[in-house]
DNA sequence: TAGATTGTTAATCGATTAACAATC
DNA sequence: TAGATTGTTAATCGATTAACAATC
């Protein structure tokens, strides 16, 4: 989560390998207590009048949420949205590897895109069955998005990270993790307004 | 918020004009209070024994969240996810304009991406100046975000849509919102790991 | 030892849920 | 009128914050 991000990011600048509670609750403004109880959480505990180990909270983290396991995902829809997904070296960090991308357009089989070749959508239930895949990424822009669900989940699919602006029903043990930008563009308008009606405070 | 997405999506297909918040709430797996007390807050009352009229209640968080204003945004970085959001036609619904994009590259400058005409940096602080933009998204992949949130802050930009993996910094006045995946990809790697411990439950 | 930070129990705060008279 | 749904007050629940003895 945020803790990760925050420690992995300090911890490679400054040399002094510890860090306090305090400090981190004062860099992501929360109180230090939270800290301390998350961390005790996933049963990691701090050295007192030091603090906690910036490596070990980090390997912790990594541990409890699965980082250190490699995880192998496909991409269907390649996009512009895909494109992007695809081109971004961020995900390998957190255990994620994207080892297949498709599309329905059959143009677009056989191409590359951001140096993955785009498979046909006949050739996805036995590539997924094959490698033993359990999670999908959705970039298509069309309606397709519920069909495509419930083809992933036949074959064995257990999470589903939609980036289309619909909303997918699964059964219940598949995550399906939305990614609508709706949301933030509710903030943002709000806020935009807000600012109209009182531009000084 | 996801009253508005619901209700816009679901009243298009039904005649009945009304809803009552029971259904709003088991549609979004919610309590019917919350949903009651939510529309009060923005000045919004229902009929006795009918319930909630759906246009009425559109239009009042349409008013509510500045959807019915029009925002104008520059984006900033015509890459990948750039280029997505310049296809991305959904915003108009939501009152987003985006009305020009920018990019450090000026190999890219003139052309055209999604329609849109890719503009010089140089040009960015008079054209957010003359037409007074306050909004500005970023996508730039490189790192250079902090600096650019400056710029376009000490030329009014009132709000910074932030799709870069990088923490930026502003006044308090001015909002950030920032669309980072790794919260999205925590989710899913705990939710994958956790299900190869108790594949069963 | 003295000082600082932890782990954890207790208290506060806010949000969610329940209950019910008022209303159409 | 009778029935169903609202608006709002009261109660419950959970999460956040405070306090403090234990620890290095």
């Amino acid at each position: 989560m945020r803790y990760y991000r925050f420690l992995s990011e300090s911890g490679a600048k400054k040399p002094p390998q510890t860090i306090t509670s305090a400090q981190i609750a004062a860099a992501l403004d929360i109180d230090p207590t939270q800290v301390r109880k998350d961390f005790s959480a996933i049963g990691l505990l701090g050295i007192g009048r030091v603090g906690f180990e910036v490596c070990e909270v980090c390997r912790a983290i990594r541990v409890a949420l699965g980082f250190d396991q490699r995880h192998e995902a496909v991409l269907i829809g390649t996009g512009h949205l895909g494109a992007a997904l695809l081109a971004y070296s961020g995900f390998a960090r957190y255990g994620l590897h994207i080892v297949a991308a498709f599309d329905m357009d059959q143009r677009l089989v056989g191409s590359k895109v951001a140096g993955c070749t785009v498979k046909s959508m006949r050739s996805l239930k036995p590539f997924i069955r094959k490698h033993g895949i359990r999670l999908a990424l959705l970039t298509t822009p069309v309606e397709a998005s519920q069909k495509l669900a419930d083809r992933l989940v036949s074959v064995g699919v257990k999470a589903i990270w939609n980036f289309t602006p619909t909303r997918i029903t699964v059964p219940p043990e598949v995550l399906v993790r939305d990614e609508h930008i709706s949301l933030g563009l509710s903030v943002i308008a709000y806020h935009l307004t807000h600012e109209v009606d009182s531009p000084s405070s």
